[in-house]
DNA sequence: CATGAATGAGGATTCATTCAT
DNA sequence: GATGAATGAATCCTCATTCAT
């Protein structure tokens, strides 16, 4: 019943909107009442923080492991960083398109863990790039600080318009982003003028 | 007094958000009363539409100036265009996170034109970048459909945390995002490993 | 000007009912400004006043002059008071209907002249009534004062369905009406079973 | 609870207007709340909705129950159903007078319901005349139409004058009714002038 | 576990009216 | 004569939340 409210939330709260969505449009839609809501979540703004924060928990500790992991140089993380957002779009979609736009209704208590983790997974991003840089394998003129933010902004707005059974596979998504922020889209070739 | 409305509107909705900033917030901010906002504005989804419009038209207006300009190759029309929304965050800064955010509340009957607005808007980077493929500008292995989308994600997001008082400049920041974008970001040089 | 309010008024009235229609309503049908409304009217219930005695003075007259024509037998009084009302579908049923429905929205100060005006009307035919009873000219056993309920409720519920382009004169329906009124129904020939 | 809503409605619409009784009116009145008046209704229309039906399914069902019935003819069933109107006053008159005059704020969806139910009444009144007439109870030169329309609105009046518990007694009224119907009050005895 | 009843605070909207110009 | 700006009171309705059962 929790997981049926919590489903049910992600879905209306991503299709109208978390003050648009009532507790009784999510008991409405799986045939329970209100009082049901309230004996599992002690108010709607927990469950707003339930939702943000088992999706950026979740997505923290995956980016930590490919940190971590010593297989890999920083460009194969980056592409596994990117990889890992663009993959979640299809199963946690909506979860992510939640948090980027109802993180105002988080209550002050939870709002610095929650802001926290998301602030982490940006340094980490960002670390990556100084370490990139300290290797050469990055340019030396580039700010890390900003280069995660682009990166992160350009990746994580994909869940409003990429659909993962479309034409493009994630893969390929994946590629065209790493091969832009590799390489740049400048043509260097003899027929440039 | 409408304009008063309007600019302290903005200042709520973006600060509150929309559906959290009551009509009441807003005419007592002023001074004023409810009543008084009902004459100058028929609804307050109305309000939001005269934002999203009023913002919109000005920046589509603008580009299309840029786009038309025959005396620009593409890298400047593209830096000028990237130039033309990082410029506008200090003024209108707002308004822009109040259209990302409060599509949602946009009656159907303006939805459509101000979608469409929206797509024009991109569809016009689209068409320049097609331009500098066919041209040898862009590397031809780009898609300039994802591309166009790329990029404006990654610019647009700048409202969310760019400080334009702070210590970079509009012209470094659209430089950075420049270079990103025609050069990327890896290190060629011999230094690389 | 003046002119112009009341009869768009009554249309809407008519149409939407008293409290349902606004002054602006109002104003916005003739192109002219609330303002202009409050230079010609003190209130909107004074303009409801207007329109309820103008209607029922004009029509009380013209009945006082049927009732003190000598010329008329009882029968063909009773005939012109109805075609009195039958007639007037045409050009004041809207006003009429008002009348009917709106009497609630007259203020205390008002009220007993406008509801005295419509109790003389209804005892005049009372009094046409006993009149005639007196005289032998109608049965002795009816009571004249629910029978002028009857027959106004019976004539004035015509307002509401009755159209007078239909394929029914007015004088027909006067005819139906004082048949009903002076022979019932029953049928009294050989033929009855 | 639901009940004394809706009676405390029926007596204030009856005495102030659909319009002019807000939900406060009505629930101050039962010392309730407004959010309890929403628990048991969707809105105030809903409430003016249910309290037509209920009144007009009820009558329909007795009308139809008397002219199904073989044992009376038409004159019986005539006087039948007069009074069953008549007798309604006492109980069900502030329910009838609502339904006569806010009938307008009935919204669409159910107006051709309730509109199509009234409807029936009359024709179920205008079949028994017409059956009256092939049988020659009932005079062949009478239009079934006008005269449904004619008992139907003389008789329905009744609810905003008639007082059930004056000296007049509900059998006395519809006697009344029905001589004049069926007899008219044209004096034709010896004295006939 | 789950529900149904009840609440009360908040919020959008309407509208008659006033008044200075 | 006429208007435009402003008001404020009233009203419908929503909804998170509480609580007894």
């Amino acid at each position: 019943m929790k997981g049926k409210i919590i489903q049910t939330a992600i879905d209306l709260f991503d299709e109208k909107g978390f003050k648009e969505t009532s507790i009784e449009d999510i008991t409405d839609n799986i045939g329970a009442t209100k009082g049901t809501f309230y004996y599992y979540f002690k108010s709607k703004q927990e469950l707003l923080k339930d939702i943000h924060l088992s999706f950026i928990l979740d997505l923290l500790q995956k980016q930590e492991e490919i940190i971590r992991d010593p297989s890999k140089n920083n460009y194969q993380k980056l592409y596994d960083i990117i990889y890992l957002i663009i993959s979640g779009i299809k199963t946690k979609g909506k979860s992510a398109r939640i948090i980027f736009r109802e993180m105002r209704h988080i209550e002050e208590v939870h709002l610095e863990q929650i802001k926290g983790k998301r602030r982490d997974f940006r340094l980490n991003v960002q670390a990556l790039l100084e370490d990139g840089i300290a290797k050469g394998h990055f340019k030396n003129n580039v700010r890390a600080d900003i280069l995660a933010f682009s990166i992160l902004d350009m990746v994580n707005r994909t869940y409003y318009w990429y659909n993962p059974d479309g034409e493009i596979s994630e893969e390929e998504l994946v590629n065209y982003y790493l091969e832009i922020i590799l390489n740049g889209i400048k043509n260097r070739g003899p027929e440039h003028n």
